[in-house]
DNA sequence: GTGGTCTAGACCACC
DNA sequence: GTGGTCTAGACCACA
C-alpha cells in the first residue's frame, strides 16, 4: 500500500511505485502490470488517476499498451527508468547540491569520498 | 507562519526557522528572541515543544539563556549555524548524493558544473 | 535506587547516576544501557524524563542511539564524562571556592595541602 | 521563614540562619536575640530544639546567656562566626576541593583565578 | 512575567 | 519491542 504525500501528484507517486517494482524485479520486461480497474480498487483512487499514470509511463517508454488486453512492461523499461532518473538528477538534484556546495563554501578536498565513487564508476565502465 | 510537515519534528522545524531568521538579520547577535510561551501561543504548539527547540539551539551555541529573562542570540550564532549546516551536509546530504551518483553510474564529466563551483569557492578563499 | 533531591533536576540526577555506573565499569563502552521505558518503570518516573536524560547524554557524546534498538555507551564515554566534569568544575565549583577564599580571607600558606596535590598531578603527567 | 532540608540537623540550620542574620547586621553585638519560646513558636519546632541551637552558639562564643533574661549576641560574635567558618572550610570544603583537583587532574595553571584572589587577600592584610 | 521540570497519556516509525 | 514526538496541564524558582 502506498501512503500518499502532499507534495507530489498521486499519479506521479503511483508511477514511481511501479518503477520501483520494475527495478526490483517484481515486474519484469514483458510482464503484464495490474489492470487499471484493479489498481484503482486496490489503491482506492479514481481509475482516471491510474490512466494518467499509465499514459505518463507510456510516454516514457516504460510500459506499452495492447489494446483491449492491458499494459505490459517494455523490454527497455529498466534502462528507461534509469535514464529518466538521470534526467531528474541533472535537472534538480545536481543543481540543489551545487547550491549547497556554494552556500557552505565546500572545498575540493571535502568531497574526496565523492571522487572515490566516481573513479569506481569509471572502472566499471572499462 | 510555519507549515509543519510530516518528516521532521516540529521542534526541529521551529529551530530551523529561527536559524533562518537569524541568518536573515531579523534577529541579530545579542537580540532577545520571543519568549517560550509567546512562541508557543503564536505557533499554536505546546510550550514544551518550544523548550525542546531552545534546548537544541542552546546546545548548538546559537542562543543562550538568562534565567527568568529569556533567550538571547549568541554573538557567534551565524557562524555556529553555518558550521552546523556543514555537519549536516557531510553527515547526510553528501552520502545521499554519493548514493545517487553510484546508482545512476554518473561519470566524472557529468559533474562539470559542480567542479566549476568548487573552483570558484577556492578562489574566494585565496 | 536513586533518591531524588530537590536542588537538581531528576533527569540530571539520573544522567549523573548513569555516568557513575559507566565510570565504575558496570556499563562498559559498547554496552547497551537499559531501555527508556525500562528505566522509567524501574525508577518510577515518566518516560519523557528518561528521554531528556538520554538527550543530554547523547549531546555529551556519552551514549549513542541505534534507532529501534536502544542506547549504547560510546567508546569515548569515560573521557567525555571526565571532560564534562572538568567543565563543571571550572564553571561552578572553582568560582564558589574562590568566593569562599575571598570571604574568609584565606592566605597563600593556608592552602599548602592544595599545592602539594597540584605538584603530584604535575609529576604524574611527566 | 526557614525551609528545613534533610541533610543537616534542624538545630544546626537554625544556628546557621542566626549567624547569617548576625553577619548581615540584623542582630548586632549586644543585641538580644529572640527568646526560646518565641523562636520555637515562630519556626514551629520544639523549644528543646531551640535550646540545642543556643547551647551550640554559646559554645562557639556567638551568644551569651543572662540568666532569666535571654540570650545576647557577644561582642566578638562576627569574628567567632568567621573563625568557625574557617574551621569548617579547612575541615570539609578544602579537602573536598583537593579531592576534586586530584580526580580531575587539575594543573597549576588551571587555578590562576584562585591565585589572583589569594594575592588580593594578601595585599589587604598588609 | 520569565524559564524549567515533571507527569500522564497519546500516537508515530522502525525493527 | 525499541526510540521519538507532541499535548495538556501542573507546579516550581527566579526577578
Amino acid at each position: 500500500m502506498i501512503e500518499f504525500k502532499n507534495n507530489k501528484g498521486i499519479f506521479q507517486q503511483i508511477a514511481d511505485n511501479l518503477c520501483e517494482r520494475i527495478l526490483s524485479g517484481e515486474f519484469k520486461p514483458g510482464d503484464k502490470v495490474p489492470s487499471v480497474r484493479e489498481l484503482a480498487a486496490l489503491l482506492g483512487v479514481n481509475h482516471n488517476t491510474i490512466m494518467r499514470t499509465f499514459i505518463e509511463l507510456q510516454h516514457a517508454n516504460i510500459v506499452e499498451n495492447r489494446r483491449g488486453i492491458g499494459y505490459y512492461v517494455t523490454t527497455t523499461a529498466p534502462e528507461m527508468i534509469q535514464q529518466q532518473r538521470r534526467e531528474e538528477f541533472f535537472k534538480s538534484e545536481l543543481p540543489a547540491f551545487i547550491q549547497q556546495v556554494k552556500l557552505l563554501n565546500i572545498s575540493h578536498q571535502d568531497l574526496q569520498p565523492l571522487f572515490d565513487q566516481l573513479n569506481e564508476n569509471q572502472n566499471e565502465n572499462k
